[in-house]
DNA sequence: TTGAAAGCGCTACCAG
DNA sequence: CTGGTAGCGCTTTCAA
């Protein structure tokens, strides 16, 4: 064959010679026609039509060279990429999350985009911009677990992001924001303790960094509803270990609350268990309320009243975000996702 | 300034007008220098001396243009990414594997590795390999959602792919394998119960998909702990809701089982909560196993006997990827991690 | 110490 | 219907 002539530098001549990987020139070379025709075969290019015989040569040469296009090439040339960036969570929020990350990515592949979670952890707000910005991603999808601040947003504006949505606890501005109604869960957690007699309610609040962005709204939206209903809230902070739950059990009578809640179910069952092995009644002397509706709290003896939040759907972001990208959603926009309600069972 | 002549066509011509993302190129021209030298200053290119005013007046241009580096057209100069790729899970395994998750990130990201999780659900090994090798990363790390086969490798190989690991129940060729020692953990559970005096051995094989490569080779690890000690064992099908344990638990009486191994500690909390609901005592009729020692089992009453499972480090594990990377690791390695051992508590 | 220029792989224009 | 070719943004060799 021809190429023997030209035997490129070996990378690694150690072992397996490691043929240099293969381009569409290879491809065209091989079928004998132009890169051009390559690409316009392998990307079904409508505009141009091309025989038969001719799209199965190079198709053949493509499969036989195991040819795979270059995304890195395409973007430059591009001068898009159809890549959507989410930050990836640091904290796993449990299966409510992850059922929904899961359907965004399945219907933005749908959509033909490659999607891509970006690990963040550790990393300041605009540090992770810039290194997101390096990616040229169409569009930023954050889930809250980086602060996405103003600089943060010009930045990667500034790179030729299209779109930047984010779900949090508040709206960023220039940005498509889900804002979910964190308070809200506090206020109805506190609003059913109250509807059912309770008057001096803690709320648990996780001493786990990175859950403050949740927790410090949920806690001010229960002062809120029982400040209107003359009720009392205590904040109770507390570490998700058996120690820290323990220690708060032991000193529960003398804080003499007739009901809290708990943050979510994970720490509802924590401190229920806890509370139970002290001595105390759930729900006769105290009432718990959990959140996110896990299937876990079914299985709790009493069995676990819970907040379930409203979520947008997979599907339904990632047509968001779709429109987001060419501009069909607007500059900015904001919605608010409140939907929370009490699902009561027989802890309260 | 001179810029201002040649106005690119705008891309978003109706709102903010979105000046064109900076290249390196207009740092050069901002700085009154030539590309090379911008591109020889951001890089701190040890090779080339450069003036500190020089070096200063280049970092003030790029400040103040917001520019970020484009890494596709860097990728594809240098003919190789840093990119490390991780096929993203469908399934969260829980907090040990999210722990071992953000170890692994973090180690990459000190070595400067750029680390990428791509969700593949729902898509065939090859068809997986050949969206992955579309971004050449460097390495690709399989946790084992997606078959890592002997065609996957190949394309992923041919692609310029440098390393490819796979964690898994069993050694991929051509690949670094981490294999977990799926059989040891059932073997375990069941030498456990007979060694407390259990005979028929139930071994929960959960019905939900996925898991299949996992719950596999334990019941496998348990049918042969069990044949060496004459002992039976019974598979039993369940998914993860409330009727199918209760539906499990209903016929349990049927089955006379004294012992069950529950998968992990999440099936076995639903199992034994639906078992003592419908009367049978555990442990005294039947013990209960679960697996990875979430903090979960130590709520449940009675607290849940666990197998804990031996893991790679985070660490450990990116400077594995370093060395496969660069080419110290050689080509194929195997290493099995089998140190699982039981945690007995009050349910066994 | 700095600049000019080549070229990575790909696509889209324009000629033939 | 097909081929030639410019150029995306960047790094790096070679020359000045």
């Amino acid at each position: 064959m021809s190429q023997s002539i030209e035997q490129p530098a070996d990378g690694t001549p150690g072992r397996t010679p490691a043929r240099a990987v293969p381009t569409s020139a290879d491809v065209a070379r091989l079928a004998g026609v132009s890169r051009a025709t390559v690409s316009y075969v392998l990307n079904n290019t409508s505009a141009v039509r091309i025989s038969e015989p001719t799209r199965e040569r190079v198709r053949e040469a493509a499969r036989e060279l195991g040819y795979v296009p270059h995304a890195a090439a395409r973007t430059l040339r591009a001068g898009h990429s159809r890549m959507v960036l989410l930050p990836a969570a640091h904290v796993p929020i449990g299966p409510l999350y992850s059922r929904f990350f899961n359907d965004l990515q399945w219907a933005l592949r749908r959509l033909d985009y490659t999607v891509v979670q970006y690990g963040s952890v550790g990393l300041a707000p605009e540090a992770a911009a810039r290194a997101w910005a390096e990616l040229r991603p169409a569009a930023v999808v954050s889930t809250g677990e980086v602060e996405v601040t103003p600089e943060a947003v010009e930045i990667l504006r500034r790179s030729g992001v299209k779109a930047v949505i984010t779900i949090g606890t508040r709206d960023a501005d220039g940005t498509h924001s889900l804002v979910l109604d964190q308070p809200g869960v506090g206020a109805a957690a506190v609003e059913h303790l109250i509807a059912t007699g309770r008057r001096r309610i803690g709320v648990v609040v996780p001493e786990e960094p990175g859950l403050g962005m949740f927790s410090g709204p949920r806690l001010e939206g229960a002062r809120r509803a029982a400040g209107a209903a003359g009720a009392t809230v205590v904040p109770l902070p507390l570490a998700y270990t058996e120690e820290s739950a323990e220690e708060l059990a032991a000193r529960w009578p003398g804080l003499a609350l007739d009901g809290v809640f708990a943050y979510n179910d994970e720490y509802a069952m924590l401190l229920m268990r806890a509370l139970q092995d002290a001595g105390t009644d759930v729900p006769g002397e105290t009432a718990v309320v959990g959140a996110d509706d896990l299937l876990l709290g079914r299985l709790l003896r009493p069995r676990l009243s819970t907040v379930r939040i409203d979520m947008i759907g997979g599907h339904e972001l990632a047509e968001l975000v779709d429109r987001a990208i060419d501009g069909t959603a607007g500059g900015a926009t904001r919605r608010l996702l409140s939907g929370s309600r009490v699902i009561r069972r027989e802890s309260s």
